[in-house]
Order: C-alpha cells, then structure tokens, then sequence
DNA sequence: TATCAACACGAAACCGTTTTCGTAGTTTTC
DNA sequence: GAAAACTACGAAAACGGTTTCGTGTTGATA
C-alpha cells in the first residue's frame, strides 16, 4: 500500500522546509527559480496532490455539495440529480448524495450527518413525510448554522432560501387547455393525495382551464389515488363507471395505465380519449401509442440549483449585506406525441 | 451565521483544556466525574458535534465510499446505486457519486479527483468508452494507492479485485430455454455492440440454449443494435424481414420497442411471438401486454458491493497477509409476465 | 564602510480533533 | 513522616496543508 506523498515528504527529501515545498508549487516569487522546478519535478516525478481534506479544514471549505432527495429509482429526480452532478463537476465541486426515502426522520438524520461538515451546501427536495408532518425545523437549523440552501420541485413556502421550482399550475393549465381545444368535452384528473404541493398546483392549473373555457368542473372526474401502492383496479373501475374524453395525469405511471385501461374498454386514443402525463421518461416515450406529456426539464432544473447554490457559496456575502433570496422558474414544456390529437 | 462549536471554545467557556473536553465528552475515566457532566451539559447545551473533517484527517479516514457510474438516469444504475447508499448509510458510510457519462477521460478525471482523499474506496461500473479502449491504467493506479475497490455489472477481467456480477450467460440461456419450451422455433437475439461483455455473455448464453435444445443458430436472426441513436427503424426493417416466433432482448427498451414493431406487424404477443427482455424497469412493468424480464436485482448487487467494501475498509489487512479477492455472483430471475405463454 | 533593500527561505500558527505522556496535588502505605 | 501510588488534568504532537512573519545572506547605495 503505497501511501500518497506529503509536501513533508518532499521536503525532507529536498532538504528544504515544508513552507518552500508549498510556495514552490503555487509558483510564489517568493522562491528562486532554481527550487521551483526542483520541487515541481519531484513533484511531478511523484505525482503529488495535495490532500482534499487538509485543505477544506483549512479552509473550511469541502467543495461538496449535499443532496438530499426523497427516492433515486425515480425517473425525475435522477433527472434532476444528473443536472447537479453535471455542473457541480464542471465547476470543481463533488456531490455527496442521500436518499431521504420519503421519510422524515431519515431526512433529519441525514442533513445533520452532512452538516457535521462534510459539505458547504445542500440542495434538496423534501420528503413526502416531512410535507405531511409540516415540520421544518431542521431546514430551519442548517440555515441558521450557515449553510446555504437550494430547494427545488417539493419546496416550502414558509423556508425563506433559494428555490428552483416548475410553473405547474400553468402548464396543467396548457395540457387541459390543449385537450379541449382539440374539442374534448369531458376531461378527467388522475392525481395523488394533496399533501404535495405539486399535484395541488396541477389540479388548480386544470380547474382554471376547465372554467376559463366554459367547461364544467364536475368533482366526480377527478380520481385521487393513494401515494404509495396503486390500485390498477381503482383505475379500471373509475374508466368503467365514468364518462370522459380526455384525461391529464400527473405522472406518467397514471397516464399509462389509464391509457391501457381505456383501450381495454374498447375505447381508442387518441380518438375517443386523449390522454397526457407528466414526466417524459422511458414510459412516455416507448408506450403505445407514445404519450404527449409535460417535460419538466429535470435536467436543467438541477443545473439551475446547482448554480445558484455555488454562486452562494462562492460570493461570501459582506457584512451586513441583505441576504436576497430566488424563486426560479424552469418553464415545463407540453411535449405532442401520440395520445393526444395534433395537427 | 452561527459557526459550529468547537472544543476549542468550550474549553474556554469551561476553562478547562482541550484535551479535557475531549475525553470527558468520550467519557473517560482519567476525568472527575464532575468535570464530565459540565462537560456534557454544556456541549449538549449548545449541541456540539464533533467535526468530520478533522476527523478524516486525524483518523485518515473519511467513512465516504465513492461511486463512478456511467450513467445515472438509467434503471438498472439506479437500483444498484440506492443498495449502495442505503447499505453505506445504515452503517456510518456517505456516498459521493461521479457520473463517467461513458466517457474515458471523465472516469479518469473523476477518480483521481477523489483519490486525492475525499473518500476511502470505489465501488464501479466502469464506462462503455473505457471498455473500448481497454485502458484500466487509473484503476490499477487507484488500486496501488491502496483504495479498495468493487467492480459491479461491467467488470474487468485483467483487474484482481472484488467484483459482484449477474450470471448473464446462464440467464439469457434459460431465457432462451423458456421460450424453446413453449414450443417455440425461431428465437431472434436483439443486443448491442460487442464491447460490452455483458451483452457479449448475454449471447453466449443464448447460443447455448439453442443448441443444447436442438434448435439451430442461424446469425441473421441476432439484430445488432448501435449503443446510441437507436433508430426504430433498424428494428422494424427487422421484423418485416425476417421469420422468428421468439426474441431475447439484452434491455427492456429493446423489448419494448420489438414488441411494438411485432404488434404492429400484425402479430400477437404472446401467441405469435414471445417477447423476454432485460431489467425489470417502468416499461415491463407497465406495457402491453407486461413484459417477461430478467430482473437483474441491482439493489442486490449495490447492497453486496458496499458489503464487500466496507469489510475490507473495516478488517485493515494485516502486515503481509495476502490479500484475497472475491466474485459474488447475484442470481438473477426471470419474472414471468404478458409477454411470454406461461402456465 | 556602514546602511539598506531585495532575495530566498524557514519557523510557526492555524484549521479541529485525538491521544500520549508528563505532572501537580492528594491520598495511601509502611 | 517519607515514599509510593493515585487522581485529574494539561501540554504537545500529529494528521497535511497554507500563510504570515521573521531572518540570514547578498549586492547596491551613500
């Protein structure tokens, strides 16, 4: 095991002090020209680097960010964390990641853990719990320690910080606006229990449509289904027992099903029934027919979060200065495919 | 912005010395025990946290384990990496991923960046451009320096150390038995370049299959699909053209899209023609009909690789032990679904 | 020749811990 | 009453860097 080699160790082998080995390799006018490239060959010769951890206690800076996300296997948020990932890498910062798994505690544990300094800033999306529990403190917490902080997607009203979030409301808005000008009637709402803030958004987006265009909102047309653990039958029964010609989904799990449902009552899409989703992963893009959906640009909005956490981290703030908040907007995208009519 | 505490400053609060601090908070019995409950109580007081980066350096280690994938918004990568994280946090170990994005150099870049100490071992799956290339030099080099390191799913052979791999040779070839058993003839092989060996065994598995059943092995029928830009017209210039009653896919989107061109074609799946695919995602869960997958159980394989780490980061070899490497095998299991005739 | 700046380098502090070792002050022992 | 043994604590080194502040040696200047 052949342990890294120290500016100490190139010192006693030069037989000059430590300070010179360091001055010498950031190139200090302080030393002769003759030591520099003594002390950059064997340096080079040995491929020395210096050590990552020596340097953030000293500076007291890691150069890692922390993401806290509730799920993984999830085709936004590995979006999302894609997009992080890319421009934390490209401006020297390495992303240490934990996995919240929808639950509060976890979530909790883990913040604390990284704030023990293992990272400069976090970049999160809250649990599916900590929504429900309406519990913040720990955000609350970090922030007061001095970390900066990203939310993106799940974000919390109450916690003033940087958020990078999605027009929901509006794009749902567009999707229904799109069904009934292709002349549907009667649109449906798949959605999840209310407690995410995201599908209340969608839902609003959808009602305000249905209003502004002089459809009927009949409560009846909308199918609430459970977080966790989905029914296709609470599915298939509502297709059996309810009239409609167009449906908007919140993910892209619901639209497929409700999509297979459909068909298998006999009923065609995009003709009888149109159908659009959100998300466009795997499913939308490869299901038969393929799924017009919301693309909520995961990628960028990682990016986006990313960079507003390093420019924070980065521009110390002066003393006194007003810390000044964002709320970014990525603008979701209605993507045309098959299960919807277009022209 | 409230800094952490330090032992530093509750000495001073305390007027005691550092060193006091720090044994009565581990509790040790050269301290008075009076001296230790103000100890505590102040620490609990003002929740002193011992910091990790001091910690890593005085310790040399970091408890990090970093991951270097090719991809992350990938299924099967994905899985494995959420064993991984979930193993590594249940017992005391954050995880840094790196995202190779199958490129050669990025790999290179991003393990030497976190061999510089940010971490204590690798687990990886090395990029589909490093296979090409066939240049493992970094992770020899990684090696020599004394990282332990886990290879998983796309593993080198010339590289000795631990590795967890799926028996893709045996499961394509009961993949293939299955279809064979139905009553099947002409089984067709969709698979990418060669380069990957895992697809390469994938085959191999499938030619075996054939011939120990008695079926012949006629390489038209094997459809070699590009890494990416995957055109579905390759596909269904394919299935227009030649005569198969059964497919083997080495991923579920080639399945999928397979499936669509088949149907489309006018051919029942099952009946006509049976489908199986690999890794058990989104789209063989939900496609129509539902999809027969091997299912590669990769939080199996992420939750073994962390396993195999750990334990060598834990039982430091001792001095001229010779160091012993493993190859854990994970079953996989071919999950029957839709698109297969099962009874 | 005394003075002074420039040059080239080293000592030491610091980041926040842990841990070894030394040592006052007290108690026990004979 | 002196030596031995505890007790309870502190000083200092170490992990691997960076950086400030000296300082000894030159050569130039007055």
């Amino acid at each position: 095991m052949k342990r890294k080699i120290t500016l100490k160790q190139i010192a006693r082998e030069l037989e000059v002090s430590i300070s010179t080995v360091s001055k010498a390799l950031k190139d200090s006018d302080e030393i002769s020209k003759d030591t520099k490239q003594k002390v950059k060959a064997f340096a080079k010769l040995y491929n020395y680097r210096p050590n990552t951890i020596a340097l953030s206690l000293k500076n007291r800076k890691t150069k890692n960010i922390g993401v806290v996300i509730p799920d993984i296997v999830h085709h936004f948020f590995t979006t999302v964390f894609r997009g992080i990932e890319k421009y934390a890498n490209e401006h020297g910062y390495n992303v240490v990641v934990c996995v919240s798994d929808e639950s509060y505690e976890k979530e909790v544990f883990n913040m604390e853990l990284l704030a023990n300094g293992s990272i400069d800033g976090f970049i999160m999306s809250v649990s599916a719990e900590t929504q429900q529990k309406n519990d913040f403190s720990h955000l609350k917490e970090v922030m007061e320690q001095g970390f900066p902080l990203v939310l993106f997607d799940r974000v919390i009203d109450e916690i003033n910080c940087d958020k990078v979030v999605m027009n929901d409301e509006r794009i749902a808005y567009d999707a229904t606006a799109k069904m009934l000008a292709e002349g549907k009637k009667k649109i449906a709402l798949v959605t999840t229990e209310s407690y995410f803030n995201v599908s209340e958004k969608r839902a609003e987006g959808y009602k305000r449509a249905l209003l502004d265009h002089g459809a009927e909102y009949d409560k009846d047309l909308t199918l609430v289904l459970p977080f966790k653990g989905i029914e296709e039958s609470y599915i298939e029964t509502f297709v059996e027992n309810q009239n409609f010609d167009g449906v908007l989904c919140v993910n892209e799990i619901f639209a497929v099903l409700f999509m297979a449902a459909t068909q298998k009552k006999g009923l065609r899409v995009p003709e009888d029934v149109s159908v659009i989703g959100f998300t466009d992963g795997l499913l939308s893009r490869y299901s038969t027919p393929t799924l017009t959906t919301v693309a909520q640009h995961g990628e960028r909005m990682g990016e986006r979060a990313a960079e507003m956490l390093i420019e924070k981290l980065e521009n110390e703030i002066g003393f006194d200065e007003e810390e000044v908040y964002r709320t970014e907007i990525i603008e979701a995208t209605l993507i045309e495919r098959g299960s919807t009519i277009n022209k």
